[in-house]
RNA sequence: GCCCGGAUGGUGGAAUUGGUAGACACAGGAGACUUAAAAUCUCCCGGCUUCACAGCUGUGCGGGUUCAAGUCCCGCUCCGGGCACCA
């Protein structure tokens, strides 16, 4: 054995060896449990970062832990290949999306590779490879044929001066982030898939989730917004106009209507009043994004149009807002400024009246309309008043007997309706999959048939400009009509990148499969067991896989209901408190600390600093610190190999030290099994197998010593395995292990050895440490509590005072409560 | 604006079910080894008081519950993630 701790070396040699030996390739055994292990796929941007590196380490330690526990593990890779980046690129530097694309994948597998990361790299796939998204339009093509894909009118953010449909992170302050003119939004039509018609399946299924954080799924659950309510319909010169709203019982309250800018009432209005048209006009010019919809000032304006209450009968007027959204609902709402906040700052900026019509009992609760109090909303323990018939009633009474009125008089009815929107699929971009659509006159929209797929995008392209260049190829759009044989022109748009992102986990399971977009072995390995990535794909990637999933289950494709059994969301890599970027300047490349460290000491830093789901503040002078924890083993291994051969261990005759460090061991495997496979906190696993060294670099070299120290390194050889596996590799052997230690059985403690003799108990006296005890672990109560009224500095703060009662926990402390 | 998180020494963090706050590291200080430096090893290390024993104080801020609160409850502040076309 080398006396230096030698990276460099060694890692080749590990890496080389599990190459040779194809260590990592899995197939199908039905005679072992399997555990698929699976971290978010990056988007291929250039070089990895410490993001992606501390993604991969998780998921990796994860995954050579359930090996070590005799499962049959599928860890896969691949690239999410298609996005904007690659245009921007593409435009910058004059080189086709495919190129850039293609270059990326081949410098960051190599890093992949370099991090000794337990890949089955047979399986990987690109999802700009024609041979992945033929699939994903196949099976769009089969949503279309079962009707859950549809075209429809959808806003987007438009630069006129570029002639092209900007991102929402293309919008800059309202403007267009190159031209910098003003970005307006522009209807077109787009198609999209109705994960609504699964919405209640994807809240309910949500409950199955129990190994995903709780955050996450209260996050999907407010996503998708379930609420109970009642359709209603005002009447507007004899036509129904439809509202949609979760307080009926506040019915009598509703003194106007707000529309959308976007509204029929709104547009039809418009056309004969110039100064609405105008505000109307005037409404478009914000970015289509919830969040400045929301955060803009609330402005609206009188159409001049009313309409009729349906329950009183008395005209209301209807007013445009900008802030009520055409896609939600009905793109309308009775507004009851007395008991709803954003109803009643509208209500006073433009002198609406307001109609107290609930009441709460108490002092407390007095009403004046001039101002808002938060109590004007709330359902619990409130009365209706000013509502006639209705008056005296509780919340759910009055929600009732409102609605059974409308659906009497045929005028509205009890509704569930979600905040979860359609799911827009259409990119007006190139780097995508294209839409397996053909556009014929007479036939309308035709899917691409079965036989005609893929639709290949192509590759070799110039950017001139802006715009997506397939929509200036006549080669790719001109085609005829697979109905009608006519004249027809091909879909140009693309689809949303989301649509690869959303099942390629399932993909991993048969990416070579050319027959059928999933097999037999995929479903075998779905669901995931273990998904991991970062927080901010929370919401939208995960609900459109879950979404995803069970679709692909209708089709017949995958046996389960949900695509990730366990979820593990990371936090950010921060270095000086804020986000990695390259505007900051604040970025840290791995590849430098993996030249100058191994790929051992990168994987133990990132693990080690943080707990996974926490940020990650990043610190050189820590990497360095793990570096020197490696040193650190390497020696006491070193030292331990140039001694006689240890004797075997006779738990007999040691000593007090050799019966702690022992005892030490074992609590350690015990501790560290669970920090692995429950807490899911390797920093603390790590920190306890530092503590458990420190112990060991303490031991006497007496022949019963050297035996303890045989136990404790093999056990400390397989607990690193997972997080530093080159090393433990190499050591692996030279400690007498048999086969790869990424093969081993992971240790058990032995339950002998963690009996205690003696244990320490804290004695407080009105909650304040005051002295410490070693007593028998078999001492009783009784005696427990007289030893610790006893002890010196307790009877000084017992002086003078009597004691009131004495708390025993046992095995930790003793509270004296006295005064 | 709305939804979801977070805040503990000089720094990253630990304290798992309400039971010893600061494990394990980093930085810093002192010492050993060395001609010297690096490396390595040993010890100290929240603040204040104290020769010492020990005491007081302390987990973003303000209240509360409890024998006992970093942990639970109420009200704030600041920071971060998401908000449907960044991925």
């Amino acid at each position: 054995m080398e006396q230096q701790y030698d990276p460099n070396t060694l890692e080749q040699i590990a890496r080389d060896h599990w190459l040779a030996n194809n260590s990592f390739a899995v197939q199908q055994d039905d005679s072992r449990e399997k555990f698929y292990c699976l971290a978010m796929f990056p988007y291929p941007s250039g070089k990895l970062h410490m993001g992606h590196v501390r993604n991969y380490t998780i998921a990796d330690v994860i995954a050579r832990y359930q090996r070590m526990q005799g499962k049959n593990v599928l860890q896969p890779m691949g690239w999410d290949a298609f996005g904007l980046p690659a245009e921007n690129a593409a435009i910058k530097n004059n080189v086709p999306p495919a190129h850039w694309t293609a270059q990326n994948i081949d410098y960051m597998r190599e890093q992949l590779r370099q991090l000794g990361f337990a890949y089955d790299w047979d399986r990987e796939i690109a999802t700009c490879d024609p041979d992945y998204y033929r699939w994903e339009q196949w099976f769009f093509t089969r949503l279309f044929e079962k009707g859950l894909a549809y075209k429809k009118k959808a806003e987007v953010n438009w630069c006129e001066t570029d002639q092209t449909v900007l991102a929402n992170e293309q919008v800059v302050d309202g403007c267009c982030w190159r031209c910098d003119n003003p970005v307006e939004r522009r209807e077109i039509d787009q198609w999209f898939i109705k994960i609504t018609d699964y919405a209640e399946q994807l809240l309910t299924d949500l409950d199955k989730l129990d190994q995903w954080p709780e955050q996450v799924r209260t996050m999907q659950r407010n996503w998708i917004g379930r609420s109970e309510g009642v359709d209603l319909d005002f009447d507007h010169n004899g036509e129904a106009l439809s509202v949609y709203t979760t307080r009926p019982d506040t019915l009598m309250g509703a003194t106007y209507l707000a529309v959308a800018p976007q509204h029929p009432v709104a547009k039809a209005a418009a056309v004969s009043n110039s100064e609405l048209a105008a505000f109307v006009e005037a409404q478009s010019n914000i970015k289509v994004a919830e969040a400045e919809m929301a955060t803009m000032e609330k402005l609206g304006m009188a159409t001049g149009q009313f309409a009729t209450h349906p329950l009183t009968g008395k005209q209301v007027p209807i007013w445009v807002a900008n802030f009520v959204l055409m896609s939600y609902g009905s793109g309308a709402v009775m507004s009851v400024p007395a008991h709803d906040e954003r109803d009643h700052a509208f209500a006073c900026k433009y002198d609406l009246p307001i109609v107290q019509v609930v009441d709460k009992a108490g002092d407390e609760f007095s009403y004046d309309a001039s101002t808002w109090q938060d109590w004007y909303a709330d359902k619990a323990d409130t009365t209706t008043i000013n509502s006639a018939e209705f008056d005296g009633l509780d919340f759910q009474s009055a929600f009732n007997a409102i609605a059974d009125k409308l659906e009497a008089l045929g005028k509205g009815k009890p509704t569930v309706n979600y905040r979860l929107r359609d799911w827009g699929v259409s990119r007006q971009r190139y780097w995508g999959a294209p839409i397996p659509i053909i556009n014929c006159d007479s036939c309308g929209a035709v899917a691409v048939p079965e036989k005609d797929l893929p639709v290949i995008l192509p590759t070799e392209v110039a950017f001139e400009g802006v715009g997506s260049p397939i929509k200036k190829m006549p080669e790719f759009y001109e085609t005829t009509c697979p109905s009608c044989g006519g004249d027809a022109i091909r879909e140009t748009d693309t689809f949303d990148t989301f649509m690869e992102s959303s099942w390629y986990y399932a993909r991993y399971g048969c990416a070579k499969n050319d027959q059928a977009m999933l097999d037999g072995e995929a479903d075998y390995w779905t669901p995931v067991d273990q998904y991991v990535g970062g927080i901010e794909h929370a919401i939208l990637h995960l609900l459109y896989s879950r979404f995803y999933h069970k679709l692909l289950r209708d089709e017949g494709l995958v046996s389960s209901d949900e695509p990730f059994i366990r979820l593990l969301t990371q936090g950010m890599v921060l270095k000086d408190g804020a986000k990695m970027s390259k505007s900051k300047g604040n970025t840290v490349d791995p590849q430098s600390l993996i030249d100058q460290y191994g790929a051992d000491t990168v994987r133990l830093f990132s693990m080690f600093a943080a707990p996974p789901e926490q940020s990650l503040e990043w610190s050189d002078s820590g990497v360095e610190g793990a570096n020197r924890f490696l040193k650190r083993l390497w020696k006491l291994v070193h030292r331990h190999l140039a001694a006689e051969p240890a004797p075997v261990l006779d738990t007999a005759t040691l000593t007090d030290q050799q019966k702690n460090a022992r005892r030490k061991t074992h609590e350690t495997i015990g501790k560290v099994n669970d920090d692995y496979g429950r807490r899911q906190t390797f920093n603390t696993a790590i920190a306890a197998i530092m503590e458990l060294c420190n112990e060991l670099g303490k031991l006497d070299d007496s022949a019963q010593s050297r035996a303890v120290m045989d136990e404790a390194l093999r056990a400390v050889v397989l607990m690193l395995g997972p997080i530093t596996p080159h090393v433990c590799h190499t050591l692996w052997p030279m400690l007498g292990g048999e086969g790869d230690v990424l093969n081993a059985a992971w240790p058990v403690a032995d339950e002998a050895a963690l009996t205690r003799d003696s244990i320490e108990i804290v004695v407080q006296v009105n909650g304040k440490v005051r002295a410490k005890m070693e007593i028998a672990a078999d001492t009783d109560k009784a005696t427990v509590e007289a030893d610790a009224l006893a002890q010196d500095n307790v009877q000084r703060f017992l002086e003078g005072v009597t004691v009131r009662k004495v708390i025993v926990v046992p095995g930790k402390l003793v509270n004296i409560v006295a005064n």
